[in-house]
DNA sequence: TAAAAATACTCCATAGGTATTTTAT
DNA sequence: ATAAAATACCTATGGAGTATTTTTA
């Protein structure tokens, strides 16, 4: 059995004529006579009664044109589903992103890519990067955002831009009124970070003297909104990124941002599995992401290549 | 598209595995590699995110699959349907009859039929013999079992048996008494007949005289039990056929049934249309009825020619 | 007799096979 | 290094065409 003999059957019936059926069809009359007569006998039934003025379904014929119908409507369905989808950035998509970054950048990026893809229905996952890596790789995320590198093999990475740490001060203390803050003014004064897995802790810790510095009885926050506010209380410094940083009040409630000195920073990149189908997407997705950035990061030039 | 290909489809999805997929297939994995990549070149979609160690369908992929499984589940349901329908005599049927046959010969069909095909569901259409032909010609009928011939063109007639007439006498009328009923005993007797369009009265009229003997005022009865009781009141004769005869009461309320005198009789067929394509079942029909004949009518030796 | 379906036959597009290469772990 | 998918290339089945015959209303 074929589709083309099932559509040929149908044509019969619509028509009740081999020749009109056949011109629906866009075949010669023998070519739809020969076929269906085929079908006939592979499903060992008459379909159609047939003189030479009338065509007519069986019994039999009637149930069998009607699953026809249903079976050729379902076949449209998939190829309807199928243009559907050549649309890129339509339908179900899921995007991880730390948790150190998704509070600050998707407001940046959402609004315009709802603006850009209306059909997009997107599904944010906030997690630290190795679970996010983990999802990649058990398919159930199509793309995430986390500081590079990672350390994954057969992951495709796409730079979007470095983002530039800040120091986050006491209120009170010397350096909150210091033009920017050095490796050594931290020397000796408390750092706070965030709990463990969290690759901004990482990334902190090899900034500000590694392990070593790490006192195991050091605050272990989940959050940099936590962060803040010990920070606020007066309990010690810690790093925050540009993003986390309000814009325009970087003096706000006890905590005194001041820049770092040198050039600590992290580089933040869309990852997807290598064997992603829609890496057109993915581009699609990281040049939007680099369009919208506020000024506070450094965009990395055009995510095409590596 | 494809029926096979989309079988290929769906035996990767369930394999997770082109070698395995193309074996449960009975094909060469290159052939089901080529066709899958056709789909997906013919959808404008990829279907599987594959590496060497792993084949997961993709978002769409998923959405077509599901779609596929249906699809083949119809196409089997069709044949399956067809399968069943291979079985003669099983599901629905119709099968038209005439009123002076139906209530008389149906107590011997009916039961036999429903023990050799318990999966037959039959609709007996009693009506006059032009509206079983017109019925048939226009398919709302399967068969019919009427008087032959019919004059109707493009029918095969299957003879069954044949029915002899007797002559039904008021119980009190000297001609209830004599061995046989000669046409001269009736010369000068009332005769009763079935109203217009009834075969079995053109047949009356046909023996008893023709239409000249017909007087306008005579009774036109539209059942034989009507004509009986008609009889028995005295009003007149009438003939019946042998099966209207209750086998052991000939002689029963007021009515003497005698035998006509020569043979007068009526052929009783199975008709179809010429085109009817289960001419098989017809004459299974056809041998069955004969098979479980009373005794009181002559069964024409099968009824395979003409 | 005329209209329509069925048959005869020819051709080529393509599904399928084998052998081999590429790829990714 | 190895297992698996992709590619190259060949073969042959069968879908589709044209020309013709058969059928039946």
């Amino acid at each position: 059995m074929t589709l083309n003999e099932l559509r040929y059957l149908v044509a019969v019936a619509d028509h009740r004529h081999f020749g009109k059926a056949a011109s629906a069809c866009f075949v010669s009359q023998p070519t739809l006579s020969t076929q269906l007569k085929k079908l006939e006998e592979q499903l060992g039934v008459i379909l159609f009664e047939r003189t030479n003025k009338s065509v007519r379904p069986t019994g039999i014929g009637e149930q069998v044109i009607d699953k026809a119908r249903r079976v050729l409507d379902q076949v449209e369905d998939i190829r309807t589903i199928c243009r559907g989808d050549r649309e890129p950035l339509c339908g179900a998509r899921s995007l991880g992103v730390i948790p150190t970054l998704a509070p600050y950048l998707l407001p940046w990026l959402l609004p315009p890519l709802r603006r850009a893809h209306p059909a997009l229905e997107l599904i944010v996952v906030e997690d630290i990067t190795e679970r996010l890596i983990a999802r990649l790789k058990e398919h159930s995320l199509d793309g995430a955002m986390v500081a590079l590198p990672t350390s994954a093999s057969d992951l495709i990475e796409r730079p979007l831009f470095d983002e530039p740490f800040y120091v986050a001060c006491p209120g009170g203390h010397r350096l909150a009124r210091a033009r920017a803050v050095t490796l050594a003014d931290l020397e000796s004064e408390p750092i706070l970070y965030l709990a463990d897995g969290h690759c901004l802790r990482d990334q902190a810790l090899a900034i500000c003297g590694g392990a070593a510095r790490d006192p195991t009885g050091d605050f272990r926050a989940t959050s940099l909104e936590t962060l803040r506010q010990l920070v606020a209380a007066g309990l010690g410094f810690t790093l925050l990124p540009a993003l986390a940083i309000p814009e325009d009040q970087r003096d706000l409630a006890g905590v005194a941002v001041r820049p770092f000195a040198g050039t600590a920073k992290r580089r933040i990149g869309l990852v997807c599995r290598a064997t992603y189908p829609h890496l057109d997407e993915i581009d699609l997705l990281a040049q939007l992401v680099i369009d919208h950035l506020p000024a506070s990061v450094r965009p990395l030039r055009s995510a095409l290549n590596q």
